[in-house]
DNA sequence: ATGGTGGTCGAACCA
């Protein structure tokens, strides 16, 4: 069985239902994983999505914040939903394909403005959210599966537009970086996307406060495609979708894109 | 050092 997998920071589905159904046209996806649906579930504007041939959906939701769901030309099984640091945000749910292969989609804590715990609580949030996840994955090796979501971490030098003047600014801290390795070494996780494309500059998010976002391209890799070892050679064609970036009313993160043969 | 833009939901919070 192939199948390729998108994932997307939507930030907002409701309001950007329009772009979400071009991106089932145009790229179609077998399955789609967005994050910041910022809606209810039952608000998530499904019939669309189901008259272009996506009827099954899993998802977890809240009203005005967080939010994740995953689209499916194929049917999906929910495998439930975690609550990392105990925020009572919607920020994770997982969902397992017929051929037993589960995903996993994660809309990880932004962690504010100032890299600090003792000065900025949701700083700690985030490396508690990583924290919990590494315990899990420590606890029980996943298998066959695939995790992807807005990782609100850029963690390699190339992931950045400029690695020395992030140092300091949340999202690129070397103690985030700690974190996220930590996580994927405690899960035998291989990032799929730099697997695909090992070298050169790669973002999937740009601010919307640039002037000229494409021109100044002061991106970071911030949406991620993971797959356990047992299952990552199966990976292939990673690409981001850069000009979704600059599609009608855009979200400011871009579609990250992986196929894989299983 | 600061402010820049956008979404939610109708003031303040979040990214």
């Amino acid at each position: 069985m192939s199948f390729t997998l998108a994932t997307w920071n939507i930030n907002s589905v409701r309001l950007r239902e329009p772009i979400v159904l071009q991106l089932l046209r145009e790229e179609a996806p077998d399955v789609l994983c967005l994050q910041e649906c910022k809606s209810p579930v039952e608000l998530i504007p499904t019939a669309g999505f189901a008259d272009l041939g996506y009827p099954h959906m899993v998802a977890r939701g809240q009203k005005g914040y967080n939010g994740v769901a995953i689209l499916s030309k194929i049917p999906l099984e929910d495998a439930g939903s975690l609550d990392l640091a105990q925020l009572g945000h919607a920020r994770h749910v997982a969902a397992r394909l017929p051929n037993g292969v589960t995903i996993h989609n994660h809309y990880v804590p932004a962690g504010g403005d100032v890299p600090d715990r003792a000065q900025n609580e949701k700083f700690g949030q985030k490396l508690d959210y990583l924290t919990e996840l590494r315990d899990i994955f420590a606890a029980q090796k996943p298998q066959r599966s695939i995790l992807v979501g807005d990782l609100n971490i850029a963690p390699r030098e190339d992931d950045v537009w400029d690695h020395k003047k992030l140092l300091k600014i949340v999202s690129h801290t070397p103690i985030e970086v700690a974190h996220l390795n930590e996580v994927m070494s405690a899960g035998h996780w291989v990032d799929v996307t730099r697997q695909d494309i090992p070298d050169g500059l790669l973002y999937s998010w740009w601010s919307y406060r640039a002037k000229d976002w494409d021109a100044a391209d002061k991106g970071r890799r911030l949406d991620h495609v993971w797959a356990t070892s047992d299952i990552s050679a199966a990976a292939h064609s990673s690409r981001v979708l850069r000009e979704a970036r600059g599609w009608e009313k855009p979200s400011d993160h871009a579609p990250v894109f992986a196929s894989f043969d299983l």
